[in-house]
DNA sequence: TCTGGGGTCCTAGGACCC
DNA sequence: TCTGGGGTCCTAGGACCC
């Protein structure tokens, strides 16, 4: 590891959005207001987001609807399936509150920023920032977020957690001097630490470390040599030395997946083949969204992972030149598809990643490709995805991507 | 009967080259 | 021919995150 031992002058604030899809659907629906919400994957699915009353009433994260769906009826959750284009857009304007807060911001995920505060002249009162950062956002989305302040961004995550914990801080809390982190550290497991994840957490139980207060004070050489780099990393942010920067120019993203589990099994050939060509077009079109080109994909099936048996495998294989053309990545998929499929199983789940990405613009032209070629294809794939798009039902799809119910077909050769 | 859907980073081992 | 150390690249798999 490479970076300086000294303690941190940074200043982190992570603001998080509470319960983040759960609140998302208040905003678009008010009368939800003080009701227990719970946001399904799908119908029938698992719990990914719980109001407040929710979490009370007992229904856990990832927790299958089946298992609750009687405390559901009996004190009258209102259960929805999520609306991701939703949560997206209000992500995008919760972002844009914070953007004035800071010109050093990383966005995190789809509910949770990093905001670098250190180069912001004037401020005295941190805590009193974070609460002008709370009220904007309240106002300008009606979200409510918390937020935590730390030196360094793992102790920033505490710090949000304990601001979403203890009431009487009313969603801020710093954690900038050293006694302040001491006793925060003292009572937080170390389950709980942002990058301690549960294969982790098991070990140093093992080991009779339970607090962050413990992991903190552990050797170094004893880290690196019993547990990992990682944690090593994790235990240097603890002691308030930076190790993780803020990383406010994301790069292009590594890589693209469309994935999913069915919703009953599927054991022919061709019902995979539909659903994998299916994922490779939906990767292809989020990819171009982004003005970006895959180099190499990946196809996966698996089996139910509770039934016993249990078989899984993928397969990859490079694209060259890189392309972003449907037909090219999912006649790639399908034939990848081949490679993993067993006769005679029931296949419960399925995805493709696109990966090796590139910006289209900046991938150069090979020797003897053919220019007008290229750019017809691009033409064809922009006009494909302007008309879903502007229709959503995704009315145009390529001849094998959906056998049978047609609409709009667009063959090629 | 009923168990998301995305992502990133690190490590270990093999192939290959000098 | 024998012997060997290192570097790089690739892949698979594990662990973690939201």
């Amino acid at each position: 590891m490479s970076f300086d031992p000294v303690p941190s002058t940074k200043i982190f604030a992570l603001v998080d959005c509470n319960n983040f899809f759960a609140s998302c659907e208040r905003v678009a629906d008010p009368s939800l207001k003080d009701k227990p919400v719970v946001v399904l994957s799908h119908v029938g699915g698992i719990a990914i987001a719980r109001s407040n009353e929710a979490k009370a009433l007992g229904v856990k994260m990832a927790q299958p609807f089946f298992q609750w769906q009687h405390v559901a009826k009996r004190h009258g959750i209102k259960v929805l399936t999520a609306n991701f284009p939703l949560y997206a857009e209000l992500s995008h304007c919760v972002m844009e509150t914070l953007q004035q807060f800071s010109p050093d911001q990383e966005v995190y995920s789809i509910d949770e920023s990093f905001l670098g505060l250190e180069t912001i002249a004037g401020i005295k009162d941190l805590v009193g920032y974070g609460h002008k950062i709370r009220e904007a956002v309240l106002k300008d989305v009606g979200l409510p977020v918390s937020v935590g302040i730390a030196r360094t961004k793992t102790l920033a995550k505490l710090a949000n957690r304990t601001a979403k914990t203890a009431a009487a801080l009313k969603g801020v809390c710093s954690l900038m001097g050293p006694k302040d982190v001491e006793s925060a550290l003292q009572i937080t497991p170390v389950g709980e630490i942002w990058g301690i994840g549960r294969r982790t957490a098991e070990e140093l139980l093992k080991k009779g470390i339970t607090t962050a207060g413990d992991l903190k004070h552990m050797d170094d050489r004893w880290i690196k040599k019993n547990m990992s780099v990682v944690t090593l990393r994790t235990v240097f942010e603890l002691r308030g030395i930076s190790c993780l920067a803020l990383d406010d120019v994301p790069s292009v993203q590594a890589s693209i997946s469309v994935t999913r589990t069915f919703g009953h099994e599927v054991r022919d050939l061709a019902g995979i083949k539909e659903a994998v060509s299916g994922y490779a077009a939906r990767a292809a079109e989020k990819m171009r969204a982004d003005g970006q080109v895959a180099g190499c994909v990946n196809v996966f099936v698996t089996t139910g992972p509770f039934k016993p048996n249990y078989y899984g495998n993928s397969a990859s294989s490079r694209i060259d030149p890189r392309t972003s053309y449907t037909p090219a990545l999912t006649r790639l998929a399908v034939k990848l598809l081949g490679q993993v499929y067993q006769p005679g199983l029931a296949y419960k789940r399925a995805g493709v990643t696109l990966y090796d990405l590139a910006l289209e613009k900046e991938v150069p032209m090979e020797l003897f490709e053919d220019e007008g070629k290229r750019a017809k294809s691009s033409k064809l794939m922009a006009v494909v995805d302007q008309l879903n798009e502007k229709f959503t039902d995704d009315v145009v799809f390529f001849a094998g991507e959906r056998q049978g119910k047609s609409k709009i077909m667009v063959t090629h050769t």
